[in-house]
DNA sequence: TCATTTCGTAAGACATGACTTACCGTAAGT
DNA sequence: ACTTACGGTAAGTCATGTCTTACGAAATGA
């Protein structure tokens, strides 16, 4: 949902395992924890803080539960970056010498 | 540098704060420690997780030392995204309801 | 030269989060 | 009804990371 809880999701290297995993389409938990070194407790524990992060969408069949990447999952971090390195940055970033030559001057900030 | 890297380093709220609060320009270590409910050396901690991971840049002006935003601090983030979160998911998306239905019926997979 | 300011690093305390095993509920097959 | 397969949750252990204080190095000004 937030991209505060999208971060927090990928930033853990199994879970990053886990959604490169589900790039090839849906699969279930116990298929996802065949080939990883962990127990299949800790990755439905993975997957649900992937899905409450709004980056898995769940899919019952039987007894089994499929997981997929969510199509959506990553329009609020995308919109973050977008605003976090905007245009702005780019002027800064030419300005960048003069700028620090007024500083070393005492001209600006503290 | 590398895409973990920047997933690690955007995942703490402080550095998030601080990237933010440098959106606006280059600033000092003090200055940056000066709103914050955190230690002058831990945020020194900070910048420097945030420079490691290829986010910031330095630049030494006297005594003191200016951050800011490195301008293509986001790339190989962007290039990861935009790989996982690919055209494929489309059409997956698409078809998804049609694969859990195979699933159910065991043609496909664990 | 001496004091002051700014900042990085080291060492240790503490909180957070990623695991484990144990257990329970649900669906399907015999 | 009984068994088996699948998967979520609880409780506890352990590692990782985020703080703190203490200290030292480098640049500035008197």
């Amino acid at each position: 949902m937030s991209y505060e809880m999208t971060l927090t999701a990928l930033a853990d290297p199994t879970r990053r395992h886990l959604l490169e995993r589900l790039r090839d389409g849906p699969l279930a938990v116990s298929a996802l924890a065949r080939d990883l070194p962990i127990s299949r407790p800790a990755v439905s524990q993975h997957l649900k803080v992937l899905s409450d992060a709004g980056l898995l969408l769940v899919e019952p069949a039987g007894t089994r539960r499929l997981y997929r990447l969510a199509p959506e999952g990553l329009d609020d971090l995308r919109a973050w970056l977008d605003r976090l390195w905007g245009d702005a940055l780019d002027s800064f970033a030419a300005r960048a010498h003069d700028i620090a030559r007024e500083i070393a001057r005492k001209e600006t900030p503290q």
